[in-house]
DNA sequence: TCCGCACGTTTAGGATTTTCAACAATGCTA
DNA sequence: TAGCATTGTTGAAAATCCTAAACGTGCGGA
């Protein structure tokens, strides 16, 4: 469904991979180069594969973003192996009947999560300058609905939908709808 | 003592980590130039930073090696904390006081780790084409000497003395002394 | 000592990248 | 529909990188 990277180093398209960032990030060509000091021709050409920029280059685009060097590529986008669940895909690890414990992001490995419960009146939302922060970010509607975007991906969240996604992937929440949205969310690390 | 390379990203400087990689991997300018299908003049330039190497041309080199673009970028050359443990470094475990039980490389985590009993003969040599595998490697000498080459750095190793280094780092031993060598070794994984 | 060899460095010139500016394509608004 | 703004794409010139070949240095053997 959403076009995904190769993880490993099999990927020498740097162009489409600096692409990728950049509409993950929200930029176009020209925003970046300004934000960068080079060209918007120079990003086109970059994104084309049409030329093999140099590191200084490379280094200065990514500082735009930012994004260092390193990151851009170890980065893994594929969209952590799910960021989107649906209500029937969670797993139910509660053995009592009169209890559902039902498990968000189950192949998710080092987790260490801190759960919230948040609440979007109607027409809230957390902004345009998309949410940036360190660590993973999970959760899942309890009433209402919420329009979330991660990256590139943007959905409507009805309830019993749940999400998971690396919290340095740029992310908003939109509630344009006539009714609150409860949701159960989850940071890492629990930094507060 | 060892010259360290920042481990983070704060290393802009493309050049001395690529000459710290070559020499690391034993390599020439001249010999990496002609399996990288460059020119040494290049590598000369670019490990003075006096010029910043296209993506292409940086590729190249690395295939060379081999190393990744994402490693070249991710490596953290900093020895491993130690490489190396004297005699009495190694803490010793056993609270039977007929029993010694000296650990290794205590302060290195995530082992898994399986030991070896080697004995090097008079002459013995794992040879010029540097060993590599995944995984860590870790020894102590019995009885006799061996010098240890890992990476830039060589030691004559006598009894009591140890090691300790990620095994995708370049390694030998060579036994020139009269007597037989043995030492005990352990690799990770235990791939056999 | 002299020679040969291997190493890293340098320089001039050809090859590639980047800039600057103009262009086409798309979408929005009057 | 026309006008305008914004986006990504191109072409020629300037800037930068890469090659080829020569240079200087150090080391080991005759």
């Amino acid at each position: 469904m959403s076009a995904a990277l190769q993880n490993d180093d099999t990927l020498d398209d740097i162009g489409t991979r600096l692409k990728l960032v950049r509409q993950i990030f929200g930029l176009t060509q020209r925003e970046l180069a300004r934000r960068a000091g080079v060209t918007n021709g120079a990003i086109s050409l970059i994104e084309q594969n049409r030329v093999s920029p140099s590191i200084s280059s490379l280094k200065k685009i990514l500082d735009g973003i930012p994004l260092s060097l390193a990151d851009f590529f170890t980065l893994n986008f594929s969209p952590s192996d799910n960021v989107f669940f649906t209500a029937d895909e969670l797993t139910e690890i509660s053995y009592d009947p009169a209890i559902s414990m039902r498990m968000i992001g189950r192949k998710v490995k080092d987790r260490s999560l801190q759960m919230l419960r948040e609440t979007y009146q109607p027409g809230a939302d957390t902004g345009d300058a998309m949410l940036r922060h360190d660590g993973e970010e999970c959760g899942i509607v309890v009433s209402g609905s919420v329009i979330l975007t991660v990256g590139v991906q943007e959905r409507v969240l009805s309830p019993g939908d749940a999400y998971y996604f690396r919290s340095d992937i740029p992310h908003r929440f939109r509630n344009p709808g006539p009714e609150p949205c409860v949701l159960i969310s989850a940071n890492s690390p629990p930094s507060f």
